[in-house]
Parts: structure tokens; sequence; C-alpha cells
DNA sequence: TTCTATCAATCTATCAGTAGGTAGATATAT
DNA sequence: ATATATCTACCTACTGATAGATTGATAGAA
């Protein structure tokens, strides 16, 4: 196995452990055992707990925003580019029953290292700007301030659904939660 | 000071840790050097962390369900009803930069002992239960699923909103997200 | 009144377990 | 031989929790 594979591994371990229980509540020797090595040899990829936060979050968000994909090929349909968010969040959701990472991370954002909050924040601000391009380039004639309350609105929803649905432990929750629609 | 007071001194103050750093991001110590006593004072009046998280999220939902009122009482507008929910939330983002309570267990849900886990699930049927009573007492004449849709959608879109705004650290991020509204 | 017994509430001191993190030995592969 | 990656072993600080001493107030007996 090459170091890369390893960090990828320990990426994904955290990933799916810190959208499961928080920052807070994984530890590097949690995520050492689930990945089979010492926490020891976790240090040496990431130095730091906030280094591996930080990374996570970043590589999330590039699996997410590749996920969106390109905004020059969203669906021209407002609602339809909303819905290709929502459905990554309910994917998380019904696949494995995990958070949204930053929305996990943004709930925790008052106790978390600096590198990670400008990660989580990043993270909020490409999403957004995606929703907004999207809705620029398809058929909603709209202001530039009902885009960004459109796609604030429509982050906001799927984030709290998340939440509902886990707490609730009723994946119907999240279904019968509908997002703000384009007027 | 009875012991009364210093039960409550102690709720009081963990409410406020836990909303603004979450469950496993407060000890017992941070809690006991804020009140003032040492982390065995805590102890002797909530034995466990279980015990204190599921009395700080109780009291939680009795001082939320008294805000709102008795449904009796709610807003005979649907609209009204939920902006009566949407502004206690926004008002613990703007007075304390706090997230709600069960917003924030809510995320961590998955890493909380059982007994806080059912105390923050009554926060969520029991505001649902007042959004969805509202409604049926109100002018809204729309079918129980349509009502109960509009309470799982407010609640969800107050609590995303709180983690965006905090996140983004803007207040205006909350105000620039709408209520899902009755058709 | 004064002494004494009792009780609740707080304290000091400590426990075992775990946290994030580091030093240095060891293995592996080029 | 060197560089990379993992390991063992350990550190200090902190976690939730407990035992037992101490405090202060109250109530009844002298």
């Amino acid at each position: 196995m090459t170091a890369q594979d390893m960090k990828h591994r320990i990426l994904e371990t955290a990933d799916a452990m810190i959208r499961s229980r928080g920052y807070n509540g994984v530890s590097f020797r949690e995520i050492a055992d689930a990945v089979g090595v010492k926490s020891a040899s976790v240090h040496y990829h990431f130095p730091t707990k906030g280094a591996l936060g930080a990374a996570v979050a970043r590589r999330y968000t590039a699996t997410f925003m590749a996920a969106l994909g390109p905004v020059e090929e969203a669906p021209k349909s407002a609602t339809a580019a909303q819905d290709r968010l929502h459905a990554l969040a309910r994917a998380s959701l019904v696949e494995e029953n995990l958070m949204c990472l930053c929305g996990m991370l943004g709930a925790e954002i008052a106790d978390l290292p600096p590198e990670v909050v400008a990660e989580t924040r990043q993270f909020f601000e490409e999403t957004i700007g995606w929703l907004i391009g999207a809705f620029e380039q398809g058929d909603w004639a709209a202001s530039p301030a009902a885009r960004r309350k459109l796609a604030l609105g429509t982050l906001a929803t799927s984030e709290g659904a998340l939440i509902l649905a886990r707490t609730l432990g009723d994946i119907s929750v999240f279904d019968d939660i509908d997002l703000p629609r384009p007027q």
C-alpha cells in the first residue's frame, strides 16, 4: 500500500466518523483502530487534529463540488439545481446515516481549530456560490438578492432536514421536507 | 444560596456551554469553573454527564414551550405561528450567538447517552406538535400531511439557518432565509 | 441558652481511562 | 545508503467519576 492510499483511507475513515459523531466525538486512536494502524501513524500523515480535520473538510468540499459538477453544466431549471444539491444530502443520510460533514462542523464551529473553521466556511461559500451561479445561468428571472436568499434557504433546509431525520430516526422526515422554491 | 439556586445555575451554565461548543465539547470541570464550584459539586447535583445533559434538555424544552405559549393561544395565522418559533431561534443567535440546544444535540445524536437522545427527540416532537396544533386551530385549510410537512420544514429551516449564520459569522444570513410558507 | 446530633452541600484528593502529541527504534523499498 | 512509513513506548493534560473529610445550618435536649 502506498502512502497515498493510507492517507486516503485515513481521510475516508475520519470523514465518516466525524459525520457520525462530530469532530469532538472522534479521536486519533479510534480513527487509527478503524484503519488498522497505530495513532502515531495517523500523526505521521496529519501532524495535528486540526490539520486532519481541515484536510477532511477540504476533501469533502472537493468531492461535493465534483458531484454537483461544473456550474456551467448545472441544470437550467432552478428547482432542478436545488434538487441536485438536496439529493447529495439525502444520499449521505440514506446510504450511511451520516450528516453533511460541514453541517456537523458548522454546529460545532465555536469549538473548532481555526483551520477547520476556515475550511467549513469555504464549503458553505462554494456551495452557495454554485447554487447562485446555477440560478444566474438558468431560466429563473430574479434579482441577485433573491438568488442569494434562495441559495441560503436551500442549503439551510437540507442541513436542518438531515438533523431532524437523524434525530427522529426516520428517513421519511427528510423526504417530507420541501425545499423553498423560486417564486 | 439554596441547593435549588445552585442546580439552576449549573443548568443555565451547562445550557449555554453546550449550545456554544456541543455536548462533547463541554466538561464537568469547565462547567464547575464557570459556576465557581468544584466538579465534584456538579456531580453531587447531577451524578453523570448523561443525567446533566438530559436535565439541561428537559429544562430547555420546557422553557421553549413556555415561550411559545399554550397551543390554544397560538396565532390563528399559520405564518404567524411559524414566525413565533423562528423568532425564538433568532433571539438565541442575536443575543448570545448560541445554537438551539436541540439542534446542537441533534447533530451529535449518534454520540450521545440514551437519556440525552430521548430528551432531544422529545424537544422535536413537542415543537412539531405545537406547530401542527397551531395550524389545525388556525385559518389554514390543509390536510394533516400538509400540516406536518410545513411543521417539519419550518423547524428544519430554523435549525439550518442557525448553523449557516453562526458558521459564516453573519446574522444577516439568518435574516435572509425565508421560512417555507403555507400554499 | 448552650450543647449535641444530624443532614445537605461542598470540598480535597484521587482514580483509571483517554486525549493529542512526540521521540526514537524498526522495517521496507529503492 | 537513504528516504519513507510504521511501530513501540511514553509524556502531560484532561476526562467522568468516586471516597471521604469538612463545612454550615437546623432541630431537639440539656
